[in-house]
Formats: C-alpha cells, sequence, structure tokens
DNA sequence: TTACAAACCAAGCGCTTGCTTGGTATTGTC
DNA sequence: GACAATACCAAGCAAGCGCTTGGTTTGTAA
C-alpha cells in the first residue's frame, strides 16, 4: 500500500475527511494557519477567510473553534498511525524497522502533514482536557509500534539505553526537526534519517 | 564558582532580576504561569493577582505585556549560558564536556529555571520579531559552547554524524524532556543523562 | 415545479482583552 | 519633617474576541 491508497482507504471509512471537500479544506488552512501564528492568535474570522466564506459561516460545520483544533490533530494521528504501520511493515530486520520508523516521522513532520504535525506538538495545550485524553488514547497505538521496535534491538544488543526514554528522547529529536529543517537546505530526509541512526551509533555495518 | 555564586554575579551586574525582588518575583509567577496556561491565555489580571497587585499597576513595571514575556526569555537564557559554561569548564575530556553540557541542559530544563525553559521552548512565537532576533543572538553564544565539543569528538572518531545536526537533535531531545520528565519517577537527572550518552552510543568503557 | 435541507451571509451581542488615566499611599533622602 | 520619587489602586476605555441570530442562496431529488 502506497501513500496515496492508505489517504483513499481512510477517506473511505470517513476516518479523514477528503482534501478535496469543504471541511477537508477548512482543515487545512486551519493546520496552517495553526502552525503560522499559534491556535490563539488565529481568530474565527481568519480561518474564515482563508477559506472565502463569512466568520458566522464557520460554525455551521463546526461547533467551537477548538472542534476545529481537535479535528485537525485527530486526523493527522489516524493518518501518520496508518503511515507507519505500513512503512514498518516493509522493513524485515529491526534496525531497517527503526529506520523506517524514523523515516516515516520525518516525513510526516516535514512533508504533507507537516503543518498539522506541528500543531499537534506545540498547540497541545489549547486543547480542553476532554479532547486530550480522546487524542492520547490514539497515540498509544503509534507509541506501541515504536516501543516494539526498540525492545527488539535493545534484547539484540544494539541498544544500550531504556527502550521507553529512547522513545521519547527521539520524539523531541524528530519533533524540534520542524523548527530546523528546509528540504531546500542540502540536507534530503535520507540524509537526515542517516543522521539520526548515526548518532545512535547505529551504523549500516555492524548490523 | 558554584550556581549560587553565579546567579549572585549575574544580579550584580544587572544581568538578571533578583528573584527577592519584586520585579524579580513578577518573572518568576509569569514563567509559571505562562507554561501551565500559555502566554496568550494567561491575561496581565492573571499575572498582577499572582503577585497581589492590580492589573494596571504591572505596567509600572513593564511597557507591556509582551515586555514581560521578553524579560522572562532574556534572564533565562543569560542565566544559562553561564551556569553551562562552568559546567563545561569543570569537566577535561571530551566526553565529559559533553556529559557535563547535556548534565547541566536538563538540569535548567527541569530545574530551578525549568519553568522559564519551558517558556522560551514553547512560546517563542508570541515573541514579536524583533524580541526575537534580540534573543536569538544571545543563544548562538550558549550554541558555539556545544559544536565546539562535539567538533571536538567527531574529530576523535567516536561521533559518526555531523555536530551541528546532532546539536539540534539533541536540542529537542532534550527540551522535550519538559513533557515527560519528573523527578520523582524512579529516573532521577543523572540517570538521564546517562541514558541519552547511552543512545548515543558513547559508554563510558569505550573512552 | 415544488419541496426541503445544506451552505452561507450580514449584523451584531455580550464579554474579555491589553492598556490608560488620575489620583493616593509608601518609601528613601537630606 | 519636607519633598520627591517610587509603587500602587480604582475605574474604565477602545478594540477584538467567539459565537448567535434571522434570513437568503444554492444544490438535490421527486
Amino acid at each position: 500500500m502506497n501513500q496515496d491508497s492508505i489517504l483513499r482507504s481512510l477517506i473511505a471509512e470517513n476516518l479523514v475527511s477528503d482534501p478535496a471537500s469543504a471541511r477537508g479544506r477548512l482543515l487545512h488552512e486551519a493546520a496552517r494557519l495553526f502552525r503560522d501564528k499559534g491556535y490563539e492568535r488565529t481568530t474565527v474570522r481568519d480561518l474564515a477567510a482563508a477559506v472565502g466564506i463569512q466568520s458566522g459561516s464557520l460554525f455551521h460545520h463546526f461547533r467551537t473553534k477548538e472542534d476545529i483544533l481537535k479535528a485537525v490533530m485527530v486526523e493527522t494521528i489516524r493518518l501518520n498511525t496508518a503511515l507507519m504501520q505500513a512503512a514498518m511493515e516493509a522493513a524485515t530486520t529491526h534496525r531497517d524497522k527503526l529506520q523506517a520508523l524514523i523515516r516515516a516521522e520525518l516525513e510526516s513532520i516535514n512533508g504533507q502533514t507537516g503543518e498539522a504535525m506541528a500543531v499537534l506538538v506545540f498547540e497541545w495545550r489549547s486543547l480542553s482536557e476532554a479532547s486530550q485524553a480522546y487524542v492520547l488514547e490514539l497515540r498509544d497505538i503509534y507509541e506501541q509500534l515504536w516501543l516494539d521496535v526498540l525492545d527488539a534491538l535493545r534484547k539484540d544488543g544494539v541498544l544500550a539505553a531504556e527502550p521507553f526514554v529512547v522513545r521519547r528522547l527521539l520524539t523531541g529529536a524528530l519533533s524540534w526537526t520542524v523548527t530546523w529543517y528546509r528540504p531546500d537546505g542540502g540536507l534530503t530526509l535520507d540524509d537526515l534519517t542517516e543522521q539520526v541512526v548515526a548518532m545512535m551509533g547505529l551504523t549500516r555495518a555492524e548490523n
């Protein structure tokens, strides 16, 4: 399954919005605005203007402004969990599975869904507690993928640190790339992936 | 120089506010509120109430609300640059210098100045562009400390990845600890430091 | 053509926001 | 003890906020 067919099947199951639909376009613009200006600094008038309607008309599609933020986050997690799963299943060795996960997460942070992923990282506190709990549940599925691979590497004797700590350190390291990585800066995503693997001392030759 | 004497000399030079002064107490409360609720969600009334004065009286001490945010960030960077420098100079080998830097940064993120450091990471966009530029200048001094040590390790053949990439990955990994690390969770800051070093494959025996 | 719902507009309400104003205590100095 | 300077209060203004309301246009299907 390639990325496009994964997206299409999620749309068919109504788990994410079609980017071509009114709702999908709004969520895309919202992600962009929330990333650029922050959730609080983005007004419903900004959101409405971005899709060419009046501010009041937004509330025909979403009950509250926060619902829009929640939808951005939920749909992003759903899509990326599916993409991760596919990327990992395509690899064979534990080391390659880890590299695939790193590569996939870098892609989700710096590629098409980058705006939404940045929102997920930096606008977390703007979600109500109830919504936070819901999103956290979705994230657990996603996190288990990582822990399984890191546990295996640990048992192989390739990884010296605790898997759950490593995952959290990696979460930070990879999320943070959104603040500095630019695809046109002479470093491809593949290069960056290799740098991460190299920093961990997991060079290809050894394993 | 221990931490306390560093703080005192910075106060004497008027580079950071005395925590006991009115200004210092306000900045401390501001850091806490900004971290807990975010800059935008924190009102000047919240800030004033936290130090027991009326909202209007704030503007006797600071010209604008944003000036308070800027002051929190500037003073935090000044203090931590000094702490880092001291921590690093106390170590001898390159590996130990790196470990000292990691330990110091974890301390600044999760210790006394943790609230202010979290603000520095997560409220960056709330600063005006002019203030951002000023804070960035201060940060460059700080960053050079890291790059010098990482360059040395690279030349020693102990580090396989590019120093400037590693620094950015570490920035993310260490900053992110503020979202999950709890000192009472069975993992000390020393433990955590060792985990970071272990993740990088720099175990004590080898070097 | 008719019927009806979904999508949208124009206007604005009620509230909160950062900040200002004019005046009053409090503190330090000679 | 006179006199500033500093620190603060009480009140409120202008602007911007999320969201509501009542009504109109557009799409769809019989």
